[in-house]
DNA sequence: TGTCAACTGGACTCGCGGTACAGTGGGAAG
DNA sequence: CTTCCCACTGTACCGCGAGTCCAGTTGACA
């Protein structure tokens, strides 16, 4: 039992790195099996095919990605009470994180299946929609708070604004790629940074 | 060779809407074969291979953008003299576009290629590079022809504001894919619009 | 001692990308 | 009228990767 879980989280292991460096289409079944030394039969005991493979990825990216935005936002509350700069000190520790994983960050796998998502089943589909919900709702939520202390310069649709967390991370990444930069996404965070400082600012309320 | 260039068109136009609705690697060259009414020999003919037919497509996707956002900031231009206001009325003329092409849009080559870049040569990745690259060079013009006008509120980065076009574009196509909603790429842009409108609102200087 | 989970290993199918190449039909050049 | 070449057609063939099937092995635990 204990064996199972160890191949089965080594598999994962190695399917996440290669994945996150190469792209899911161009990692091969063999390569995984290789790398986690046993046999392809092996593989096929824990998943069916390379569609659970990449079910149980998503889900542990999504694990991972949420515990790190709790941690995130719990330190940046630690430093500071108010919702608005809770927010930006979260966004820039954010930022931070991301110039230091020069690839590996999970939106990446997101932004993957959403475009080959012929490729995958309902399941997966249906994952990637709902971490992306999630997403929404947390970041609105702090958005609200947020509102009620400072009243936006602008109005603004919450849902969107929300999406524009998780929008600007993904478009910053396919930049990165693209681009074979490092630091695009961190830049981009760091400008939706000012953006929210922009929006919320007091108004020409005197300390 | 005027029935060559048909053929060739007439490929490029039945792949490019096969890659826009599933992906490039979903799509198969027999496929492309059948919709075009080919032999798979005429499309080797025509393609070495199916890097081929990627740089090729890619260089048509990008032509188009481009003269896309010529057209669209030409009208803007028409519309209203200042900078800024022309970038506000392009924004908005391009969220609308968005919002009428409900999967068709180039951008998601950009990303699609950037997250299987493995899969495509060197080629490939480089024209992606380029275009990414034209779009922040244009921008930024436009940003810093702004920035004269109207001193940014807070400081910017003068490149990375210029990806954001791109980002946010991209970052909303992103979204829109996975959702299955159709309307967060325009909200995306509205609210960067937003964004622009307070990082270069007038200082107090009354009418 | 027997059972079961967790494998190994090998043989096989299928679809897809890609190669090779012989042949063909039509239009322009001589 | 012939010749040539461009733009194909059609077929046979290869290799790779996903996925199936299944018989057999090994070690832990009841």
């Amino acid at each position: 039992m204990n064996q199972q879980v160890d191949t089965r989280t080594r598999i994962l292991d190695i399917a996440e790195a290669a994945v996150l460096d190469k792209g899911f289409e161009a990692t091969s079944i063999d390569e995984i099996v290789a790398g986690a030394e046993i046999s392809r039969g092996g593989f096929f005991y824990h998943f069916k095919d390379k569609n659970a493979l990449a079910r149980a990825m998503l889900e542990r990216y999504i694990a991972t990605e949420d515990a790190l935005y709790d941690d995130l936002f719990a330190r940046a509350r630690e430093l500071n009470d108010d919702p608005l700069h809770c927010m930006l000190i979260g966004l820039k520790l954010l930022a931070e994180m991301l110039e230091e994983m020069p690839t590996g960050h999970p939106g990446c796998v997101i932004a993957s299946t959403a475009y080959q998502d012929r490729l995958f089943d309902e399941g997966v589909r249906e994952l990637n929609r709902q971490a992306i919900l999630g997403w929404r709702k947390r970041f609105r939520g702090m958005f609200e708070e947020i509102a009620q202390v400072y009243e936006p310069r602008e109005p603004v649709n919450m849902d969107a604004l929300g999406d524009m967390v998780s929008g600007v991370v993904e478009g910053g990444l396919v930049l990165q790629r693209a681009l074979r930069e490092h630091n695009n996404a961190s830049e981009q965070i760091m400008l939706f940074r000012t953006f929210l400082k922009l929006l919320f600012a007091p108004r020409q309320q005197p300390v």
